[in-house]
RNA sequence: GUGGCUGUAGCUCAGUCGGUUAGAGCACCUGGUUGUGGUCCAGGGGGUCGGGGGUUCGAAUCCCCUCAGCCACCCCA
């Protein structure tokens, strides 16, 4: 019987380890830097807390998980905020306001595998509670921002499109919309690309939209407003009156502010299909449209307290591996070899000298160098340069008869092909000293 | 869940008018014995040709089913 990884799933063998934990790195420092703090909680959830909080498309793609001789049903986390919702309701008097948090779960969903689509997945999430003002909005994207750039990616390149589910809101009530068929317009505004015209027309007909309002629909579904235009110039394409755009504004302001508006836009086609985000939302997409959203995010002042909180304001954003991995090998930008760097690779160049092997590098893995040695049992000093030379060995430290005799090692600097012989007592601090 | 494409060694592939023990490159292992590297040379391990059934004297090759992968729809990380 032969056994494969289940469908959608990855096998992290060391090369692809050391992948992910250089992203998982960037991903941390880049939090930290920003004054978030790491969270984590279970990997399996009640089935409760998703099929009451999480949208439809996200329950019906749920790994449900029973146990023998019990009814109770629970899911594989196929996200994290409802998670982080609990936690924060569960201890929200205690932790001091502003809560930021910052997680890097692995989540499952039972969703058709495909390019960027996988169903276990890392995901970076940045999370503020407590702040109502758009500040914090801007600084999630701003933190997101940080990470990008931290990558090597660039304006040029990927591009924050930013909406406003109340301004939508507004938008599409001042063109006739009845509330009860505010979903549905949600829904049709975020497809407006992908849809042909005559059907965008025939849906928007059936919500009660032609003539002027339908064209206004197509224009706010279809325009976008570069974040780095002044506030006035955009404000007048927006067909609400400014008190019901005093929020926009203010991010506006702070993403200016911040210094980031050359890597935003605004995009009202951007809905997202998450049913607790209240205000802000926002993607990351490559620029040219090739890939799928990068990162997601929005405004849920509602979600903390409808799992028992108090009322707490947040904002957050998450951001998946498997898109972003793809963006930076499409850029040239992913890292060549982030295995651990080897220091010294110890050989025995003498049959007298192989039993001093071990406590040399005893010796040096105590200091906190990565030494390690040949499992061979020749003293063929080319095999065992080849060896090293395969495992990126820094330096090659050769003990011969001369070591035991006159206590020295010969270090070969492997990269330059330099060698030279160093007392033992002073090994350890020659190689630390070389080491940056 | 629906559709398209694809499954031959760990990886990239060759091999199909059906015909003897299924091949290459890379990777991996061993050796080239008294010592200086990723080269070179020689040798080796590894495949129920995705799986099952059928047609046939004979199937990697033809037919059916199934599984898996990729891509697309849906939606999003």
């Amino acid at each position: 019987m032969k056994f494969q990884a289940p469908k959608g799933t990855r096998d992290f063998y060391p090369a692809e380890m050391a992948w992910r934990r250089w992203l998982e790195g960037k991903w941390r420092a880049v939090s930290i830097r920003n004054g978030f703090e790491e969270v984590e909680g279970p990997i399996f959830e009640t089935l409760e807390l998703y099929t009451a909080k999480s949208g439809d498309e996200i329950v019906n793609q749920l790994f449900q998980v029973t146990r023998e001789g019990s009814d109770k049903i629970h899911a594989i986390r196929p996200e994290f905020t409802p998670t982080l919702a609990r936690m924060v309701a569960e201890k929200a008097n205690a932790l001091p306001k502003p809560i930021k948090w910052f997680s890097i779960p692995n989540l499952c969903r039972g969703e058709q595998p495909q390019r960027g689509r996988l169903r276990e997945f890392l995901q970076w999430n940045i999370d503020m509670m407590g702040i109502a003002e758009p500040i914090a909005d801007a600084e999630c994207i701003f933190t997101t921002v940080d990470l990008l750039s931290e990558l090597g990616l660039a304006p040029n390149m990927v591009k924050v499109k930013i909406s406003h589910r109340d301004v939508v809101r507004r938008i599409l009530s001042r063109l006739g919309v009845a509330d009860d068929h505010m979903v549905a317009t949600f829904e049709l505004l975020d497809r407006r690309e992908k849809l042909p015209d005559d059907v965008f027309r025939e849906r928007a007909n059936a919500i009660g939209l032609d003539g002027t309002a339908l064209e206004r629909l197509d224009q706010v579904a279809l325009v976008r407003y570069p974040t780095s235009e002044p506030w006035d110039q955009i404000k007048a394409r927006i067909p609400l009156p400014e008190s019901d755009l005093e929020d926009l504004a203010d991010l506006h302001d702070k993403l200016r502010a911040f210094g980031i508006d050359d890597w935003c836009e605004y995009d009202l086609g951007i809905v997202r299909g998450l049913a607790y985000y209240t205000g802000t939302v926002f993607e990351i997409h490559e620029i040219t449209g090739a890939e799928r959203a990068m990162a997601g995010g929005g405004r849920y002042d509602q979600l903390i307290e409808s799992v028992g909180g108090p009322p707490t304001p947040a904002v957050g954003m998450g951001m998946g591996d498997v898109v972003l991995s793809l963006v930076l090998q499409d850029k040239g930008l992913l890292p060549h070899d982030v295995m651990p760097q080897l220091d010294a690779f110890v050989i025995a160049a003498a049959e007298a000298a192989q039993s001093r092997v071990p406590d040399l590098v005893a010796t040096l893995r105590a200091a906190g160098l990565h030494a390690r040695f040949s499992y061979r049992s020749t003293t063929n000093v080319g095999k065992l340069l080849k060896e090293a030379a395969q495992h990126h060995a820094r330096a090659a430290v050769i003990l011969d008869d001369n070591t035991l005799s006159a206590d020295t090692v010969a270090v070969k600097d492997l990269a330059t092909g330099e060698q030279t012989d160093v007392p033992s007592a002073e090994l350890t601090s020659a190689l630390l000293h070389s080491r940056r």
